[in-house]
DNA sequence: CGTAATACG
């Protein structure tokens, strides 16, 4: 079972640049997409987003156009989709959809960004307090997790180049990290990357100005998080270079069928 | 600075 996931920062955007080609060489079994920054209409009857053999969800941003969005390509046809968690203004932001294959579900998350701003930092905090109860649920449902997705919250130094200067920066305040780090270390979740690879410096995103990329100045804010019914299932991971589709790097994990 | 609509990351 092979899982790929990947903000596009613009899925027309990457398709533009060839993403569906590239996807249709993977193998994989299920693509999660972050920042579509699209409305479903302009994806569904669009055969450039529709692909051979996989079936398509989409969920919006009722607030905006053109922004957030999420999505989840799958060989399998899901049993379920859903795109409500029962908070507004989380629901409203099309941050969130979910696939149920049997008893797996796999999850394309977006979660916010605090970096535009104050007023965005506090919608942030006030998620990620009533979001973790939330996955606890997941964890304690009995049924099979993936959470792929842009989380906008590094773990540790291994996880970004200037570690010292972004301590104040939104990404990677203590807070942040320690609300992360507490999913993982305390709650239960896999961080599949780091749980295949302990040691690894990989980054997942680059900032678009200057020469943050070709310097690799970057920071792994993306990931795969699992519930422990699938550790022992982990095969491997791996983190493309490839530049051609977004400011994000799309990633893959392999899991035991 | 890039995406997609003039804000947001």
């Amino acid at each position: 079972m092979r899982i790929i996931s990947l903000n596009a920062n613009g899925i027309r955007s990457a398709e533009r640049k060839g993403f569906f080609e590239w996807f249709e060489q993977q193998d994989a079994d299920f693509l999660c997409l972050q920042e579509t920054k699209a409305r479903t209409h302009q994806l569904v009857d669009d055969p450039a987003f529709t692909r051979d053999g996989y079936h398509d969800c989409f969920h919006d941003a009722r607030s905006k156009k053109g922004y957030s969005g999420v999505a989840i390509y799958s060989r399998e046809q899901p049993d379920e989709i859903r795109t409500e968690l029962g908070r507004e203004d989380f629901d409203c932001e099309g941050r969130y959809i979910e696939a149920r294959f049997g008893n797996l579900s796999v999850v394309s998350l977006y979660f916010p960004s605090g970096s535009s701003g104050d007023e965005r930092q506090q919608y942030k905090f006030r998620i990620m307090e009533w979001f973790a109860p939330v996955l606890d649920e997941w964890l304690n449902s009995g049924r099979d997790y993936v959470v792929c997705g842009d989380w906008n919250i590094v773990r540790s130094e291994l996880d970004i180049k200037n570690w010292k200067s972004n301590q104040k920066n939104s990404g990677c305040l203590p807070e942040e990290r320690d609300w992360m780090n507490d999913l993982i270390d305390t709650r239960g979740w896999v961080d599949t990357f780091r749980a295949l690879k302990p040691d690894t410096v990989e980054y997942t995103w680059w900032s678009n100005r200057g020469r943050a990329r070709e310097n690799n100045v970057g920071w792994r804010i993306d990931y795969q998080l699992a519930t422990p019914s699938l550790r022992e299932r982990l095969q491997s991971c791996s983190i493309y270079r490839d530049e051609r589709f977004s400011d994000h790097a799309p990633f893959t994990v392999d899991y035991d069928a």
